[in-house]
DNA sequence: ATAGGGATTCTC
DNA sequence: AGAATCCCTATT
C-alpha cells in the first residue's frame, strides 16, 4: 500500500463540499454579501470538521466607506482587504473574539464580507463543546461573529487564507449530489443598516449593507421592521 | 511611548 | 449596565 490516494479511499471533507471558485468572489462586496447567503461555511482541523449555512453578511467597503477597517488605508491589519478576492480577513476585537470576513472585489478595489450569523449544520457535537454548556439552544450556537468562530475554531491564524483550495477553512455551495442551488430567491433576503457601526461619518451608518436570510432563526439580531428584498 | 477605542459576548 | 482584554491607530 503506497501513498498515493486510492479509488476506495473515502472522499475528504473538500470533495464532498466543494470550494466555491475564485470568480465568485470577485464582484461588488454587497453583491458577494446577498450571494454568500444559503452557502456553507466549512472548518476542518484535528478536531474534526464542522460548519453552517450562512444567513447573514455585511458588506464593507474601502476606505471611502468610514464604517470598514479600510477607512484607514492599508495597514498591517487591513493588509488581506487590499488583496486578491476569496481569501479570508480575521482580526480581533475587543482584545478577545475573532471575527471573519470574505474578502470580494479585486486587487485594485479593497473590501470584504463580514460573516455575521451560521445556522449550524455540520459536526454538532463539535460546536457545542466549543461553545460549552450555557451557550442555549443549538439555532443560537453561531448566532454572531464571534459566536460562529467560536464554534469553528476559526482564529487568526487563519488571517489570510485562501479559502477556494477547499482545506482547513472554504465556504462550498452545496454538496454535489444536492438539488437545490445555494442561491436565495429575492423575497427570502432581508436587508438593514449595518450592527455596531454608529461611529461612521456621514450615511454610511445608515446605508443597508446587511443582509439575511428571512425566517431563520440564527440571525444575530433581528431586522428592523419595514425590510426590502435586496 | 502612550492614550483611546473597538464590525462582541456574557453575566450581574 | 459593565466587564473582559488585546492590538490597532493616531498623537506626543
Amino acid at each position: 500500500v503506497g501513498a498515493l490516494p486510492s479509488l476506495r479511499d473515502p472522499p475528504t471533507a473538500g470533495e464532498i463540499w466543494p470550494a466555491l471558485h475564485r470568480s465568485f468572489y470577485e464582484r461588488p462586496v454587497t453583491e458577494l454579501a446577498a450571494a454568500l447567503l444559503g452557502t456553507t461555511l466549512l472548518s476542518e482541523d484535528d478536531d474534526g470538521l464542522t460548519g453552517g449555512a450562512i444567513v447573514e453578511a455585511e458588506a464593507y467597503g474601502g476606505p471611502e466607506d468610514r464604517a470598514s477597517h479600510a477607512r484607514a488605508g492599508l495597514t498591517r491589519r487591513t493588509a488581506p482587504m487590499f488583496g486578491p478576492a476569496g481569501h479570508a480577513y480575521v482580526y480581533l476585537i475587543y482584545g478577545l473574539h475573532s471575527c471573519v470576513n470574505v474578502v470580494g472585489e479585486g486587487d485594485a478595489t479593497p473590501g470584504a464580507v463580514l460573516i455575521r450569523a451560521l445556522e449550524p449544520r455540520i459536526g454538532l457535537d463539535l460546536i457545542r463543546a466549543r461553545r460549552g454548556a450555557a451557550a442555549g439552544p443549538d439555532a443560537r450556537l453561531c448566532a454572531g461573529p464571534a459566536r460562529l468562530c467560536q464554534a469553528l475554531g476559526v482564529t487568526r491564524a487563519l488571517d489570510g487564507h485562501d479559502l477556494t483550495a477547499g482545506a482547513r477553512l472554504w465556504i462550498s455551495g452545496g454538496a454535489p449530489d444536492a438539488v437545490a442551488s445555494s442561491r436565495m430567491r429575492p423575497s427570502e433576503i432581508l436587508t438593514g443598516p449595518r450592527i455596531g457601526v454608529s461611529y461612521a461619518e456621514g450615511d454610511w451608518a445608515a446605508r443597508p449593507w446587511r443582509f439575511g436570510v428571512r425566517g431563520s432563526a440564527s440571525l444575530s439580531r433581528p431586522f428592523p421592521r419595514e425590510p426590502q428584498s435586496a
